[in-house]
DNA sequence: TATGAATGAGTTTTCATTCAT
DNA sequence: TATGAATGAAAACTCATTCAT
């Protein structure tokens, strides 16, 4: 039993990688089911076998995939910040990380684009057990700091959106500004976004 | 010859009115171009005469909605910010005004979505003499308080970006935050970042 | 206008005559879109023209097709029987002239199957201008000689049932019997109806 | 090996009456082997093991279906004129009966539909041993009376056919006529039938 | 300019049947 | 016997675009 739904799960993925690549090349609304299912070489029936029809794998596939993307940016983000002396430096390393994760990743944001955000959105809801942990790990620093639980969350949401948005077309199009031009503005406006958040919950 | 022109216009402007209405019903992708001739009550060859076809009517959708909205608002907050004693307060009445004006024009949001930013990104760039008039006007104060024109046109686009990204969910979704639980934030930071952007072009 | 109507009921028909050619030759559910709008040499799309999909095209077909033969095989019958001296020789020409048409039209009986009896059964519910005229006309022999009005609607029905129950696998089939073999039977059992209808009535 | 045999016919009878209950409900042609194997908890492969495949089932089906329910009428219409005086009221009283029965077993009529006409029209051909005893039965007091063997078999058709076309209707839809505003005539008229079939016969 | 019938390539989806386990 | 994943041919339907009037 369980070996069977490892092999289901893991011929899924094989779908969701085949319509990823697609997704990419092609855009969502030109590829067909029809290529998705010659790429990830099974019949035609059998894509209808794991996913109720077309809408039902992209908003599996987006999940997916930004999950995991947003999962590992997290990851790397996180673990080359550990080090960091003060809490400014910490987010100044992990910000800079995210931008880096975010450039290395820019395949994932073309086809998930505003997606990202609903991943982004949902981290402080914790969707899954690897992502609450990451949360936490990150965001335990500011509560040791005298955060308030509450500031936190909407701080990391403005900063994440601060830096998603900001990011997106300059990694994406390199327009109007590049990417490493706009760099330093972005670290330092969410830095002021966190000093400012900690004076007026303090207030 | 005006007038046919202007009669010309007049249907052009029913056209995209019609399939605005139905974009923001059905979304784009749902939307058919026989959907948008009937609501239009034109013939379906007629529509052929005013757009090359179905994208280019979206892209001049997208860019007259957009463009429109966006110096409507601009408009708005620019005269509310008029009376403003410094810099400071002008900042935040305008970034206020700002965010009433996108809750006014929510409904403009669900269709243009992320494509705002497609005209806000533009705005530096003027793509109309009205809206370059308008960005001169509001950033004017900034020229005259010693920033760069190159810091203020990144900064511009930074704070714009920050807005509309942490307005975008707030209003249309009302999650994870009301938009009046945001806002404050939204405003304070948006001054930190432009206080934080002088402080570097100085440097 | 009328000219254009008329094009396009004429076109219409063209596709219910090819459909019901193919529905002849290979029976409904092994006749796909595809192989009527070949049959009808026009393009796949032209067919959602005119139907609203497959069962929409089956129902126009079935009442237009039963609707036309029963007429025709009710004014053959009727011309025959015209010169009957008394009721019952008009009853038994109609009668027979009726089975005639039945096996002239034998075709229609494969396509239309059961569903001749739908057309049979409306028949007193005058479905169309002709229709009506020809019950009046065959009916009115009865209302001269005493029948009350719902009196004959009844038999009607249920002679017309008769027939055509008893005759359907007789004239399709051949079996368990053939329909030279049934004839007389059906032809007195009919008469036995009408009088015993009579006799009831006037009781 | 018996008790394999009985089990194998009982999963058989399962899927039958599993198919029966969905082709009531939604029709043959909307039906689905896949939804038949899920309503009768088997896996599709099964379904291929009792039957060569979909039409063989429906044959099956419509045959035991339709052979079942006629045996349970006449006999219930036999035992109720087993007293009957003389050969009308005898015939009088199970023709009554049989309607009864086609009104109790009116579910049977949605499936068999002119299926059961195929059951009725099989009876004299004693498609099987209770079948043939019970038409032995029912017909006996008509050889009894002087009628011959072959004008029993054309009238046991033809009556059979007139009740069953005529009721058919009356019965699942109420029109154009009541099954009970009906009865009388249908009585009446197979009566009528009867005896006129043996002034014929002796003629 | 305006019309709307016609087009047909392109998509999605279904489903009876097979077959390795 | 029993299973159910896999198949792929076949079917239905859509829709942007053209073109004769």
């Amino acid at each position: 039993m369980p070996a069977d739904q490892s092999k289901k799960l893991e011929k899924k993925r094989r779908i969701i990688e085949s319509a990823y690549q697609l997704f990419r090349e092609k855009n969502i609304y030109n590829t067909a089911v029809d290529d998705i299912v010659k790429a990830s070489g099974i019949a035609r029936g059998t894509f209808y076998l794991y996913f109720k029809d077309k809408s039902d794998l992209i908003e599996q596939l987006v999940f997916y995939k930004s999950g995991e993307s947003m999962k590992e940016m997290m990851r790397q983000a996180a673990s080359r910040a550990a080090d960091a002396e003060d809490l400014e430096a910490y987010a100044t390393v992990f910000i800079n990380a995210l931008i880096d994760s975010l450039i290395e990743h820019r395949d994932v944001l073309t086809v998930v684009n505003k997606n990202l955000s609903v991943v982004f959105r949902a981290f402080p809801a914790f969707y899954d057990e690897d992502a609450e942990a990451l949360y936490r790990g990150i965001t335990g620093k500011f509560l040791e700091a005298g955060y308030t639980k509450d500031t936190i969350d909407r701080l990391a949401y403005l900063v994440f959106e601060l830096i998603s948005a900001a990011s997106y077309d300059a990694i994406t199009y390199g327009k109007p500004f590049g990417i490493e031009e706009l760099r330093p503005l972005i670290v330092s406006a969410s830095l002021a976004v966190l000093r400012d958040g900690f004076g007026r919950a303090e207030a």
